[in-house]
DNA sequence: GTAGTCATGTAAGACGTTACATGATTCT
DNA sequence: AGAATCATGTAACGTCTTACATGACTAC
């Protein structure tokens, strides 16, 4: 459950609410999970039990109340324990691949139709990667070495979609 | 649920039982599932009830009987129909950047601990990679066009691991 | 008026993993 | 003697997603 260890971390630079991760979640392709309710809050419930965050409730005047969740001792002490445990290697999936399964059941058309179809996709992501770098930090930073990390994690992930579409570009010229 | 669809395009090369699936999966990191019977087995029996594959049960003289699964001419449509639909982004995640999210806990040694960690996973999964693509074909194929596929998807994955690791002497130089 | 922001929470279900269960054969 | 291969299946559990539920305020 590294999602716990991502909230954690999110959390190490500043107290936060529920709604704030949400968008920390939604603004960032570091962190993978869609960010729903459902995680974001029976996490923090858990966390707050296991005594990793502490909960302040804030009321307010045109908005519902908050709760702001702030990181215990405890809980830095388990995010350093986790960091430097073994690292799972990093994952790299397309279902594409499994598509290119049928290339049996396909005509010559349709094939350059779904290798088009892909490009257009990844395209579509990089420039979305590209807006969330152009647009800043959705997760807050303590430190300028903290944001330099967070802008080379960012440009890890366009180049990946860059190398990706190289890699589109390699097929086609292989497989005329 | 793509692994239907994986399942289908491995059976569209020739007609396989559910131990050969698992193999399949065993040996191929393009099929990125566990390959756990217990996916394998309910899928398996989900697409003979709606007709996308039929069974024939062979019996063994020193084995159990074998269940071989053919797919149908309906399985082909839907195989094909499927991946000229609109194909996923590829997916790449890493729970090291979460880790990264601790940097502020951790000294300068410990941050360098971190970082050698990851490279040596990285370099392991490379390694495997590599392995899986020296051993051959995990999924059978139908024509040297699917093998050369095959390949170039291989040479793709490994790719990918490579690229991590210049990251990682990215990372290195500049936040030494 | 319609959509978006602020704000928290629950329900239902899809998807995926490990572990359990059985049992003969073959290799080291 | 112990491990691996052949072969199929179920149980329990963990993780993640979408959708439901509520309600005031603000901007176009």
């Amino acid at each position: 459950m590294a999602i716990k260890y991502a909230i954690l971390g999110i959390l190490s630079a500043r107290p936060q609410t529920g709604y704030d991760l949400k968008k920390a979640f939604a603004g960032s392709a570091v962190l993978h999970w869609s960010g729903n309710n459902n995680q974001i809050y029976t996490t923090l419930s858990d966390l707050l039990k296991a005594g990793l965050v502490t909960k302040e409730v804030q009321p307010q005047e045109k908005h519902p109340a908050k709760s702001v969740y702030t990181i215990t001792d405890q809980g830095l002490a388990a995010l350093k324990e986790w960091a430097l445990s073994r690292p799972d290697p990093p994952e790299y999936r397309s279902d594409f691949w499994i598509r290119l399964m049928a290339v049996g059941q396909l005509t010559g058309a349709e094939f350059t139709q779904l290798l088009d179809q892909y490009e257009q996709e990844v395209h579509a992501q990089l420039l979305m990667q590209q807006e969330l770098a152009r647009r800043g930090h959705a997760i807050a930073t303590k430190s300028p070495r903290e944001e330099r990390l967070q802008d080379l994690i960012m440009d890890g992930i366009a180049g990946f979609y860059q190398r990706e579409l190289e890699w589109i570009g390699k097929l086609r010229k292989e497989l005329r």
